[in-house]
RNA sequence: CGGGGCAUAGCGCAGCUUGGUAGCGCGUCUGCUUUGGGAGCAGAAGGUCGGGGGUUCGAAUCCCUCUGCCCCGACCA
């Protein structure tokens, strides 16, 4: 490619709404435009980096034994009632009517037209197991777009759905995609973690998902340094204090702290550390009551664990500050576990703290020197807080670190929460109707980009892993419009290097050299090759790879040798 | 959904408080010079100041309204 003749735009300045660096560098290497909030196009050379991902996928999945298709990205409205998804899933599914007001969406996950295709294609045990995948675009009307593409509401997705007629065959199937999406992000150089997941609202039993680590990650996962443990922060389970308490000190007594609401406040007044404080939250009940979630005040509370337990509202909603008053008699910001008429779930850490400081249930009023089987109750207590850093395993080996991920890939065995509303059936080997059971397996194609971005950039812009580069080999001329030898040698090089297979991007612009340098290392091409009248003399080209800091001169055969085994690597 | 902010040339911004002929940098175009890390000089094009309404002799500027975009929050005991 002569970049003379490709329409490029690359940014100096830094647009102005964009916080992520991978957001920055999409914008001021010419990868991509927003049209709107979570709407972005995908010019030449971003598309370039898309349809190479895309092509590590495809071949992975064929390998595993997958099939392509491809679904209409519009789905009647008839099929999601089916699923009783229609009423289930929010606003986020974007809904509209044609010209003869049926109602569509605009398919943010296509699990209803794939068990519709399957219940229609698939008649007998024999068709048995099946994989069809696609990449397509999807939307999800999300309540904040952000991120440039990596929280976008149109975005690239490869979706895959398997079919089975019993666990086994399913087992084998989700460890197929298990070991296809590993390769996957291993040949593309990313650095990723596998970790348990919530399988959520879905059904299904079990569900893995992919990170990619990143500081800027959305997400938090938890990983143990002792044995192969990893998990989404929302199921990492904190196992209780090791026993040895100690023994309780003075009485228990009120003291005035007036204004004082959170345990910050308390602790700087109290000279205290927050770890010797017990936090009481309180949340909507089922029926209409509240329910008092109790905590070490140096602990979050984990919505997940909390949900779960008996009589809490789902979602959990904190209470309003009217019916606190109105249940307690005093207002947030004072309440305490003791004397507290509503029920206690008191999480393992919280339940071991001794001499506790907490709320009074009074105004301007909280309690010192509070302990459990004296002050109050000892009671059974629960998992309810997010694990920290250095807190044990739960598998008993080693201790977890909290780190920050970006979600790529999520499989699941879906069960039958699909085929048995859809009624998508096969005969067995008996003749027996059998419902099909499901696993679904979802790669961010899109998102993808920015976080191999987030994971690979210096300060002079993009280091694309060689796999997803739009370009291997950039190919700089230096005063080739003067030069009839640089010139023809550049032609040449370029010829050369193209009839290897490899792509080139020649900067044949009529552009200073350090122009030429700075687009080339803002968009990231793993190899750069300069052509000047200094080199030809010596017969060498100088070439550099985009992560070293110097370059090298090589001979027209040691150059060739060196990118010949660069493709072989991928 | 709640709170905050922004909207002026392709991009980044100033001008608005105190109303009076719309500016700067980058980018783009032309010419000359320059050519190993985002050049210099000279010139040029490019703006319904987000939309609508109002106040005023006069509105980018003041008022009302709508739209779009961004940020923060939805863990407060």
């Amino acid at each position: 490619m002569r970049l003379s003749r490709l329409p490029l735009n690359t940014l100096k300045e830094v647009p102005a709404d964009a916080e992520l660096i991978s957001h920055q560098l999409m914008l001021r290497a010419g990868m991509i435009r927003k049209l709107a909030s979570g709407l972005y196009t995908w010019l030449p050379m971003g598309l370039r980096v898309l349809r190479k991902i895309e092509q590590v996928v495809r071949e992975e999945m064929n390998r595993a034994g997958a099939f392509e298709l491809l679904m209409p990205s519009v789905q009647p409205a008839e099929l999601w009632q089916e699923s009783g998804r229609w009423s289930e899933y929010g606003p986020e599914l974007l809904r509209f009517k044609d010209r003869h007001q049926r109602e569509f969406c605009y398919g943010p996950t296509h699990e209803e037209v794939i068990t519709d295709i399957a219940r229609r294609e698939l008649k007998s045990y024999r068709h048995l197991p099946v994989n069809y995948y696609q990449i397509q675009t999807k939307f999800r009307d999300e309540i904040r777009p952000r991120y440039g593409v990596m929280r976008a509401r149109e975005f690239i997705m490869k979706d895959a759905y398997s079919f089975h007629l019993d666990q086994e065959s399913l087992d084998a199937g989700y460890q197929a995609m298990f070991d296809a999406y590993s390769k996957i992000f291993t040949r593309l150089g990313l650095r990723f973690r596998t970790v348990q997941a919530d399988s959520g609202a879905i059904g299904g039993n079990a569900s893995q998902e992919f990170h990619v680590l990143a500081d800027s990650g959305e997400d938090t996962i938890v990983f143990s340094n002792g044995d192969d443990y990893a998990a989404n922060l929302e199921m990492a389970e904190a196992l209780p204090p090791a026993a040895g308490k100690k023994k309780p000190g003075g009485d228990m007594r009120f003291v005035d702290t007036p204004d004082i609401r959170s345990i910050d406040e308390l602790c700087s007044f109290l000279d205290t550390d927050p770890s010797g404080c017990i936090k009481t939250l309180l949340v909507d009940a089922e029926d209409d009551g509240l329910v008092a979630l109790v905590l070490r005040g140096d602990h979050e509370l984990n919505a997940r664990k909390a949900e779960k337990m008996p009589g809490v509202r789902e979602p959990l909603t904190m209470a309003a500050a009217d019916k606190v008053k109105e249940v307690v008699g005093c207002e947030p910001g004072f309440i305490g576990p003791v004397d507290l008429p509503c029920p206690l779930f008191v999480d393992h850490s919280a339940a071991a703290v001794v001499d506790f400081v907490c709320g009074a249930n009074q105004k301007d009023q909280h309690r010192v020197n509070g302990n459990w089987g004296r002050d109050l109750p000892d009671c059974a207590s629960v998992d309810l807080r997010n694990v920290v850093d250095g807190d044990p395993s739960p598998t008993g080996k080693g201790t977890l670190s909290v780190v920050r991920g970006i979600e790529v890939g999520h499989i699941f065995k879906l069960g039958d929460k699909y085929s048995s509303s859809m009624n998508a059936q096969v005969l067995d080997a008996n003749g027996q109707t059998q419902t099909l059971i499901m696993g679904c397996y979802g790669i961010g194609i899109t998102r993808i980009t920015a976080a191999a971005i987030e994971q690979n950039h210096d300060r002079r812009g993009i280091v694309w892993p060689p796999a997803m580069a739009p370009f291997d080999v950039a190919l700089i001329p230096i005063n080739q419009h003067k030069s009839d030898r640089v010139r023809d040698a550049a032609d040449q090089l370029y010829e050369e290097l193209n009839a290897m297979g490899l792509q080139v991007l020649v900067d044949d612009r009529n552009a200073r050299p350090g122009v030429k340098f700075a687009d080339m290392d803002l968009i990231g091409i793993p190899h750069r090759v300069v052509v000047a009248e200094k080199g030809l003399d010596g017969g060498s080209f100088e070439y550099k790879n985009r992560r070293d800091d110097e370059p090298r001169h090589l001979s027209i055969d040691e150059l060739k040798d060196l990118l010949r085994s660069s493709q072989t690597e991928t």
